[in-house]
DNA sequence: CGATCAACCTGGTTGC
DNA sequence: TGCAACCAGGTTGATC
């Protein structure tokens, strides 16, 4: 499910709980087994029971996006926590009254209260690729530390272009694919929306960083920042799983130009797909240079 | 440094 | 039709 749009529209869902506080938690058998096994799918502790202790009594106070991870800030009297979530590629969040859930593959279940009020949060995700934190600190978690700024805020095209002429500087052969998917450059950009983008502004994805021009690169940050928006505006993509928390599928999957396509929209040509950095990637040697 | 592969997984689609 | 092979919005770490 999960590149930049999708996440946000999860969070946007997810923001209806914000005020409540954590009564209980069970996990999944799978998980249980999981731990045992020293394994920690989706759930990334040591100690399970540790885990849930950290977590009762908790208020959720805020839900916010950053890059295509899901921070939930937690208060309590005694010690504040946060919540570091990742759907990896299947992973969903649902919220109903349902003490149990009637889905396959729901791993977490987060009782909670507001007021009079109880409802469950579920965590649904099948190849338990997804990830599900508690830490004292935001700052202790690695990736954050050099992770690029938001996409929607001013400093996001400043610092992708710094990167870049870095890049440029130390003579770095990388592909432009690989620059734009590393989230130290720009956030949220996975595979459909960087092979989408790059062929919009007719870029080869293996192009090397280094023989683009500032002007093109600013162009390319803008259309990835262009196509996050417009996602969001259609609901995300909906592929392999429900992107909203009613089951609602967004349509921005129609809007694909050369993810999975087989001609070119342009040129009617065949559309290449190979493999680049094990992720598929689809491109017109045509119309893209 | 950078490309490639393996690991972590299940389920839907494709192709013989 | 049946079933195996292949593929999937991700991230990390090892290897060459
Ligand atoms: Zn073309």
């Amino acid at each position: 499910m999960p590149e930049l749009p999708e996440v946000q529209l999860v969070v946007d869902d997810l923001k209806t709980i914000e005020g409540y506080t954590i009564e209980s938690i069970s996990l999944s058998d799978r998980i249980k087994l999981s731990h045992r096994q020293g394994k920690m799918a989706v759930v990334k502790h040591e100690n399970l029971q540790q885990f849930e202790q950290s977590l009762i009594g908790q208020k959720i106070n805020t839900i916010e996006r950053r890059g295509k991870y899901i921070v939930m800030q937690l208060t309590n009297p005694i010690n504040d926590k946060v919540v570091i979530a990742h759907l990896g590629m299947s992973g969903r969040f649902e919220i109903n009254t349902n003490r149990v859930s009637s889905i396959p593959h729901t791993h977490t279940t987060f009782e909670l209260n507001y007021e009079t009020k109880t409802v469950y949060l579920h965590y649904i995700d099948p190849r338990r690729f997804g990830e599900l934190r508690v830490l004292d600190h935001i700052n202790e978690f690695k990736p954050f530390q050099q992770m690029a700024p938001e996409p929607f805020g001013i400093e996001g095209e400043a610092y992708f272009i710094d990167r870049f002429k870095q890049f440029k500087l130390n003579r770095s052969t990388i592909s432009i694919k690989q620059f734009i998917m590393d989230a130290e450059n720009v956030v949220g950009c996975g595979n459909i929306y960087a092979n989408e983008a790059l062929f919009i502004c007719r870029i080869h994805p293996l192009r090397k960083v280094h023989v683009l021009t500032e002007r093109k690169m600013r162009e390319l940050y803008k259309e990835i920042v262009k196509l996050f928006i417009k996602s969001i505006e259609r609901g995300g993509s909906s592929i392999h799983s429900y992107v909203h928390m009613d089951g609602e599928i967004g349509s921005m999957q129609d809007e694909f130009l050369i993810y999975q396509k087989k001609l070119c929209p342009i040129c009617q040509k065949k559309v290449t797909s190979r493999r680049i950095n094990q992720r598929n990637s689809f491109y017109c040697t045509n119309c893209q240079k």
